[in-house]
DNA sequence: GAGGGAATGTAATAAAATAACATCTGATTT
DNA sequence: AAATCAGATGTTATTTTATTACATTCCCTC
């Protein structure tokens, strides 16, 4: 990416801020104070955040988190795994996952552009101070 | 699944005649004819067919899809490949996808209650026909 | 400093999902 | 048969998420 304009980096330091999953609309009242007014500002930042990597969205909770690794720009895939207890949200290697659903793929004759891989469960944490 | 109610059988009908993604809303649309009036009676309807397996959820678009297998009810996964052209969607085989979360998810200390895979790209019929 | 493309601001609206509350239905118990 | 109760329904209103439309500003280039 070429270089962030202050919008996008206001969403992105607000998302990096604690790396966990908030909404679009959730940032947009986090970044009341820092002017913005309506959906729309955060909604076009993140098209542009999530286009180049540094941010993923979602599918499953309808919210955004920022990348944990460096180079999510250069993959077109992340994988989740989002803890229904504590709401935390890790980002997983996914090359085994990846080269699965490759090989699914290719039996079926599909070109894959982009993989959602969210995983919803229960964290180490959270498995050991309760048996949820 | 005990024994399907009205409205119930209404919708998985209303899913089952295309087999392909429809949002609530459509099907509260499609459903009118039969008294449908609101958007809970989709909703409603669709949570129990979720619930048993009989329908699934399409996490990245919003939309939900009659299974296309008999017996989902019995896995608490289900994959798909979302054709970006033709909107077409076909359930495949996980087993391989589904191992390699789970190893993955180990790794990381993590219980897998559920996945959500979708994987977003151009099935055969559309590369055969177009280069996009 | 004029022109043009990207980024912004703002208001309005659409689409997806849920909350709250009243009512009905059918099985079970008394 | 009347009382009871759980599950399913009906209906209205509201919340949450996302987009459309259009005016304005900023910055780079010529």
């Amino acid at each position: 990416m070429s270089e962030l304009t202050r919008n996008q980096s206001l969403v992105l330091d607000a998302l990096q801020s604690d790396f966990q999953p908030a909404s679009a609309y959730t940032l947009l009242d986090r970044l009341r104070d820092h002017g913005f007014k309506a959906p729309l500002q955060v909604y076009r930042a993140l098209e542009k955040l999530v286009e180049s990597g540094l941010v993923h969205r979602l599918e499953s909770l309808n919210a955004f988190v920022a990348c944990q690794h460096d180079g999510c720009g250069r993959h077109r895939a992340a994988a989740f795994l989002i803890c229904e207890h504590c709401k935390s949200v890790t980002e997983f290697d996914h090359a085994r996952v990846q080269r699965a659903i490759g090989a699914s793929a290719k039996d079926a004759g599909f070109t894959v552009r982009r993989s959602v891989i969210e995983v919803e469960g229960c964290c180490a944490a959270c498995e050991g101070r309760d048996t949820g």
